[in-house]
RNA sequence: CGAGUCGGCUGGGCGGCCGCGUCGGCGCCUUCGGGUGUCGCCGAGGAACGUCCGGACUCCGCAGAGCAGGGUGGUUGCUAACGGCAACCCGGGGCGACCCGCGGGACAGUGCCACAGAAAGCAGACCGCCGGUGCCACGUGUGCCGGUAAGGGUGAAACGGUGAGGUAAGAGCUCACCAGCAUCCCGGGCGACCGGGGUGGCUCGGUAAACCCCACCCGGAGCAAGGCCAAGCAAGACCGCCGGCCACGCGGCCGGCGGUCGGCGCAGGCGUUUGAGGGCUGCUCGCCCGAGCCUGCGGGUGGGCCGCUAGAGCCUGUCGGCAACGGCAGGCCGAGAGGGAUGGCCGCCACCGAGGCGCAAGCCGAGGAACAGGAUCCGGCGUACAGGCCGGCUCGUCCG
RNA sequence: GCGCCGCUAGCUCAACUGGCAGAGCAGCGGACUCUUAAUCCGCGGGUUGUAGGUUCAAGUCCUACGCGGCGCA
């Protein structure tokens, strides 16, 4: 699990998050990462959305709570002005943790790799 | 043993590692709002669900009268209340246990009953039947007057049913039995109602989940209720359109224009015993309050704390009651977050189990394990649900 | 939290106060044409979202449920 001040939970930082990030989607997941955080922060910070698409209520809570076990062990690799928003689809309905876990990775790896390097 | 019916309980357990949330203790830091580390307690359901009812609680309103509107509908009880529950009554279904029923009123009134049929509600008569009588092309003809409603036919439904007497033909016209209505009396029951007897006229369709009538109930809003505190007049939030740039996978960024909201400010207008405006949360009368109200322009915030969980509470025992339920005694404390905490990995036991091994008892065993997540709190109802356990009763068969 | 609407043929919609469920497009067959389109003729297609009830009779009235959508705070 992640600790409350590695969760974002404001709806601005969401939206900062997802029009200033970089987005890619593998499988049953959609990441979007944004990197230019102010400078006041310590560590970074992870955000989940799973819409009602995906389920009920108890599937949506288990796909975020395996989304956030995923997400812990993974956001250690990212830098400190790091946001991360998750999405949820609704194939994460059905998916294993390790499907998850999978997705989770090659979404990560994809959005951090410069499309265009300079 | 088989078939059935009713009711109750349960909704995996133990453990390891890594984690999460509220609260409390301690340590550290602090801009004194809090942050952080560590330890400890506690941490989703029988439906937490749907939101169909009822309450608690909070704010607003609360001279009065009338009208409108909504709801309920056998009786008696239970309850804080209910459209809920219990017992009983009536009607229907079942051999039975038992189940189902929005189950007041159709002589207060209005409406409707398609098609068919002569006629669909208040009487009437199409084909008929019978009596009298007229005409002629005298026949199985036709017309008129009268009496009938047994028979035919239509329909979901046709003005009591069956039998006998009676008659020109018939008819509750008369009689017997039955059904039903009205009314009276007796007995039982708190009551719905039940049982019995007498009298009357012979007899009256359905629909109120059509309008309606009757009886009873209902003020409005909802924890985003509501209260306190802080900041604050600044360039805000959201929506739409247009243009440019970036991406080219829905999109993003910038600029402009327009609109809505906005507890504050400014301006103008109308008012302050000659009464603006407002209230009696729909309307009218009537009554009351009353010094502010309306319009335009500019245009802020959306943070924190309380409410917030000890309650019509749960468990056990006992007493009253057929029961729903209630009284008494003892014990217990069981989530309180505020975009939302229960997760991940694994082991063992228990449950189901495709299949395999074995002569058999049995053994091994892939895999599976439902419906579903608190958001102010309770009481119900409705709906979803893998399985498992217990009990009452009924019918059938066999044995004693 | 409060309260509102819809569900009818493959698609878009009708059916007035209960009385034999219909139209347009689409589909199929035929005609016209050298062929296609257009046009004309004909045809099929429905548990009226599900279940139960009221009624002689239900798409319509009542109750419960399911699905989809909307509004206000």
């Amino acid at each position: 699990m992640l600790a409350a001040a590695q969760r974002l939970r404001r709806s601005t930082d969401f939206a900062a998050a997802i029009r200033g990030g970089r987005r890619v989607g593998r499988g049953t997941v959609v990441v979007h990462l944004f990197v230019h955080e102010p400078a006041q922060a310590t560590t970074a910070r992870a955000g989940f959305v799973v819409s009602k698409a995906v389920g009920n209520a108890v599937t949506r809570n288990r796909v975020r709570r395996r989304l956030r076990e995923v997400t812990r062990d993974r956001l250690a690799g990212l830098p400190a002005e790091a946001m991360l928003v998750v999405r949820a689809l609704p194939q994460a309905a059905s998916a294993t943790y390790d499907q998850l876990g999978a997705d989770l990775d090659a979404a990560l790896t994809a959005v951090r790799r410069p499309r265009r390097p300079r």
